[in-house]
DNA sequence: TTTATTGTATCCGATTCTGTTTCAATTCAT
DNA sequence: ATGAATTGAAACAGAATCGGATACAATAAA
């Protein structure tokens, strides 16, 4: 999986700009501390301030800051926010013809899809960005059983 | 999205199957049916083999059937059995030794994306083989929303 | 023994992603 | 105005991944 990447790094992103909310951070200072180049940190926070959620600036003391508070940026929207690919999706295959399985099920499968990028969007919606930096572990449903390491 | 197609060409094939209980199917034939490569159908029913969830035999007269009754396939197990690779994991860079961030921010962010797998997989065990053929819409929660075409 | 079928290794082409370079556009300071 | 610093974006390379295809060994029934 790559392109959930963007999404850990933008978390990553906003959690460095978060613990510096009085000044603007500069994509190269963004990258040295996620540990990558200074071009993907620009292109995470094109998209994240069209969103609103940041405030970029260019030209000298340009720069990135937090468009609104920590406790007001729910990851959810950052998601959205990278436009990624649905992470479920129907294969495009066209199939036979006369099967009567194939008629219907690329409407089912659609409907299982939107329902786990629902479910997933919804869980996102759960955290705020104040949540990831205090490190809360919400212990909310599931989200436990795996959690040995914390 | 990409390794998700597996999981789509899978209930496609286990749609097929539940249709023809009466007798095994070859993957040339699952394949017509699905639209692919006979030898891709192959590399997912020997994994759903694996699993549990068919029964495949080699030589004449082989094929595939299913395992158990559709109703007692849940759509989870069929995730699981493709063994993906997790719909969402951290970024692995180092990112900078002295940021407060870093250290944190991996086992944070690996709580949510477990949280999130979590989320996944429990709304798939909503599912059975049998809920993909009735077509139902079981507008459980959220699932309704973005269901406009059914 | 012949035939049909799965299981698996291997390779190819296409796609995608990250990282990099480069440059234009912008903005502030002097 | 001029210069310096910064983002935005285009373009490219290398790596990784994936679906598809070919080939063949293993297997099982007739």
């Amino acid at each position: 999986m790559s392109a959930n990447l963007q999404f850990s790094m933008a978390v990553h992103l906003l959690a460095a700009l978060s613990y510096n909310p009085e000044r603007r951070m500069s994509s190269e200072e963004i990258a040295a501390s996620v540990g990558t180049n200074p071009v993907v940190i620009r292109r995470l926070t094109a998209r994240l301030a069209r969103a609103g959620i940041v405030d970029t600036r260019r030209g000298k003391e340009g720069g990135v800051v937090l468009a609104r508070l920590p406790g007001e940026i729910r990851l959810s929207e950052v998601h959205r926010a990278l436009e990624e690919e649905p992470a479920f999706s129907v294969h495009p295959n066209p199939g036979k013809r006369n099967c009567p399985v194939n008629q219907k099920i690329k409407g089912i499968l659609q409907n299982i899809c939107d329902d786990l990028e629902n479910a997933v969007e919804t869980r996102l919606g759960d955290y705020t960005l104040c949540d990831v930096l205090s490190g809360i572990d919400r212990e909310r449903g599931a989200a436990a059983n795996r959690a040995g390491q914390k």
